[in-house]
DNA sequence: TATGCCTTTATTTTT
DNA sequence: TAAAGGCATA
């Protein structure tokens, strides 16, 4: 006997069950961590189903392709599939780029508009950027990409900006006037490529929705009801169009959770969930805040990490949840150690409670750490997978192969096609490449295009040979598209990569890393068959390549198939965001680092990082561990480090100290070693050492350490070291140069140079301080 | 024009 | 430390 929707509605408490069951108008849901927020939203969905609302009439707005595909198959399983199917659900980007593909001519927008990665910006800004000659230490192309997007996400246009007197002159300020310039020329090149980037995607819709109140009208009467989860996480862009839409029928339900707003870098804003209740009329305000997800010990020392922020809803979490291990804080020296206890004390618990490797999750704050990680579970054999980072879809033979599709389906799509003109090598250089730019941005016209009638543009310096190079690449490129008129995706993506000599050029390579980056490929082109099977089941229809190549620039590492294989997670806090855990690792606990330093101007930005540690905490279900250490490598340098605030700010009857928190390390002199006297000033920078007697043994067999490690040693460690006690006439090792003798030593301090004989190498000088040397006689 | 070595530079988070 | 860009050389 199948359930039906009132027997699922039975399984809610009472807090679910109104949200659950409420039917028209504005709402809100304010959800603490882990108190069933998704299945509130579920439940609705079908309910409103039940109800005879049509599913088509349903827009339910997720901020992941992955939150959005597990929802929708929950809800298959209460309403069945056919109806589930038809279901607006999806995140912002991937909705409005379906919409905006429909609606595209009346933007001038081609209906195969490329979608441009942040890569492709960056790509495209730096090239503005020297163009117009302007200085590009001035002129970062990440700043001002990140200055772009947030004008953007801010509903600022060019022209916008140009009315703004406050940010220019905060341009002005800042030495950057020709920042509304680069802006403008960007706007420009976008729309020339026929390309929209991530924030066009929400920027185009308000844009459509505004200026054309039938396609509005069409949107509102098809969305009747519409829902947002993580509206928390909402930037403004996305705030107007949900406004825009909702406007007409005010079924408007969001749901969200003030504490776990951390996107606010990326321009969300936290006063959209805040200010809810203002915005639209007679919102109906519910709260869940019993927690399901984690232990009495875990909730708490959450609130009482949470309770240091001003800015906030009231909010009261809870649980019925045993009381749990406290949580485990313990302090290493280095984050190679740090890596060790994770690993052992994860290969400990597995033996302990019968564990798999999929209960264990590590988060870290930056992904620069997951390596110490990764070399620790490694030793130990215990099989871990990375979110995030650097995504399948960024690997640089991946997007070459994305890049010659992106091509064909849009010949204009200009970064594209800088990126393999010339890969593999066909002779067309950088010099034919700025000529053909420059002729194009002439002509308002498209490189590809210029290409095309590269016969008609005699006053082109370039001459025979590379014309026909040109030529050829336009016809291969023309032949690809008449393919992708008949064949289906994986059909053209095959014959691409085998065409072009992509898999050639890996083939001929033959390194591990050459053959690692073929099966990639073979992936990708699994990857593309997957698609088109998936498609004809879902309608009928085979795949487009554009559709594909949509689903690829708006898919993050976490909607990857993760496989079944069970492996401990590893993924920056940002990531975690929605994911529990029963063990939970929490590393890097350090100021500075969590805090990240640069988020530590303001208390806004302080609160978010304190938000973020409170995101952390509470993916645990039933045991927490936090980890710091005593230094890290960072810039690749030894820094000393001390434990984060978050820890201290935890209330301490949660916390159990593997190692005494307040012993702070002795720094030793090494001012002292180099230079030979002490630096005063640097000395009395340092805070006072607490009660305990400083702890010298450690620092010492921290450093003994180090050397095993890394013989030779870091860069201040050889300046140390051999700065004082290398001689003529000794013998030593270079990772490069080999063996040699030491002819004679010049300079003093960090300055010191040898003049080194090698066995192979000839006669090199070389400064001491960087040289990376072993003596071995 | 292509390659390889050297220098520089950046490391906060990502749809 | 590692990646990426720049410069010099063939």
């Amino acid at each position: 006997m199948k359930k039906n929707i009132q027997d699922y509605i039975a399984e809610l408490n009472s807090a679910q069950k109104e949200p659950t069951l409420h039917k028209e108008g504005p709402m809100i849901v304010i959800a603490g961590a882990g108190s069933g927020k998704t299945r509130v939203l579920t439940y609705r969905i079908a309910y409103l189903m039940s109800e005879g609302v049509d599913a088509f009439n349903i827009l339910s707005l997720t901020f992941t392709n992955k939150a959005a595909r597990e929802m929708k198959g929950r809800i298959a399983a209460i309403v069945g599939n056919s109806e589930a199917k038809n279901l607006w659900m999806g995140t912002f980007h991937s909705i409005f780029a379906k919409i905006l593909r429909i609606e595209a001519d009346k933007l001038g927008y081609p209906s195969n508009f490329t979608i441009y990665d942040t890569q492709d910006s960056q790509r495209l800004i730096s090239s503005i950027i020297k163009e117009k000659g302007l200085d590009k230490d001035v002129y970062k192309y990440k700043q001002v990409q990140s200055r772009i997007s947030s004008f953007k996400n801010s509903l600022i246009t060019v022209k916008a900006y140009y009315q703004n007197g406050e940010l220019q002159e905060a341009d002005a300020m800042a030495k950057r006037p020709r920042i509304g310039e680069i802006y403008q020329e960007y706007v420009e090149r976008c729309f020339k490529a026929g390309a929209m980037d991530f924030d066009d995607l929400l920027l185009r819709t308000n844009e459509l929705l505004t200026r054309f109140p039938e396609v509005l009208a069409k949107y509102q009467n098809r969305f009747r009801y519409i829902l947002v989860d993580e509206y928390q996480d909402t930037n403004h862009s996305q705030y107007l169009i949900v406004k825009a839409l909702s406007d007409k029928f005010q079924n408007i339900c969001v749901v969200g959770d003030d504490a776990q707003s951390i996107y606010a870098f990326r321009g969300a804003n936290i006063n959209n969930i805040l200010n809810f209740q203002k915005d639209y009329h007679g919102v109906k305000m519910y709260r869940l805040e019993q927690n399901y997800r984690s232990t009495k010990n875990i909730v708490e020392a959450a609130n009482s990490v949470i309770e240091h922020n001003k800015t906030k809803l009231d909010k009261d979490v809870w649980t019925h949840n045993e009381d749990g291990g406290k949580i485990k804080v313990n302090r290493l020296v280095t984050d190679g150690e740090e890596g060790r206890y994770v690993a052992s004390s994860i290969f400990e618990n597995k033996m302990e409670h019968q564990l798999n490797n999929g209960d264990f999750a590590i988060l870290y704050r930056t992904n620069a750490q997951s390596r110490a990680m990764e070399d620790a579970l490694r030793k130990r054999d215990i099989p871990y997978r990375i979110y995030g980072g650097l995504s399948f879809y960024q690997r640089k033979e991946i997007k070459d192969v994305l890049a010659y599709l992106r091509i064909l389906v849009n010949p204009a799509d200009e970064e594209a096609l800088k990126r393999v003109i010339n890969y593999p090598a066909r002779g067309i250089g950088q010099t034919t490449l700025e000529k053909l730019t420059i002729t194009a941005n002439h002509y308002k016209r498209s490189i590809f295009e210029v290409m095309q009638n590269i016969q008609k543009l005699p006053e082109l310096k370039i001459n025979s040979g590379t014309r026909t190079k040109l030529d050829n690449f336009v016809t291969m490129i023309q032949s690809f598209q008449i393919m992708n008129q008949n064949a289906n995706a994986f059909e053209v993506a095959e014959h691409v990569a085998k065409k072009t000599g992509l898999l050639q050029e890996l083939k001929k390579d033959g390194t591990p890393e050459g053959v690692a980056r073929l099966e990639n490929i073979e992936e990708l082109l699994n990857g593309v068959k997957d698609f088109v099977e998936e498609q004809k089941e879902l309608d009928g229809t085979t795949g487009s390549l554009a559709e594909f190549l949509e689903d690829v620039a708006l898919a993050t590492d976490l909607d990857q198939d993760t496989g079944d294989d069970d492996r401990v997670a590893l993924m920056t806090i940002h990531l975690s965001k929605g994911l529990e855990f029963p063990y939970l690792y929490i590393v890097g606990l350090e100021e500075d680092l969590f805090p990240s330093a640069m988020s530590m101007n303001t208390r806004s930005e302080l609160e978010e990082e304190r938000r973020l540690f409170y995101v952390a905490l509470t993916r645990a279900e039933k045991q927490a561990y936090l980890t710091y250490t005593q230094s890290r490598y960072r810039w690749g340098k030894l820094v000393d480090c001390e434990p984060s605030r978050f820890i201290e700010e935890i209330d301490e009857k949660y916390l159990e100290y593997l190692t005494p928190i307040h012993e702070r390390r002795y720094k030793p002199m090494i001012d002292a070693d180099i230079f030979g006297e002490v630096d005063k000033s640097k000395l009395r920078l340092k805070k006072p050492v607490s009660g305990t007697p400083p702890k010298r043994f450690d620092s010492e067999a921290a450093s003994r350490k180090l050397r095993k490690i890394k013989p030779g040693g870091g860069a201040s460690n050889t300046a140390n070291n051999l700065g004082t006690t290398l001689e003529a006439g000794n013998i030593v090792e270079h990772i490069r140069f080999g063996k040699g003798k030491v002819v004679r030593l010049e300079g003093v301090g960090g300055d010191k140079k040898a003049e080194i004989l090698f066995e192979n190498g000839g006669l090199k000088k070389l400064l001491l301080r960087f040289a990376k040397l072993n003596v071995i006689g």
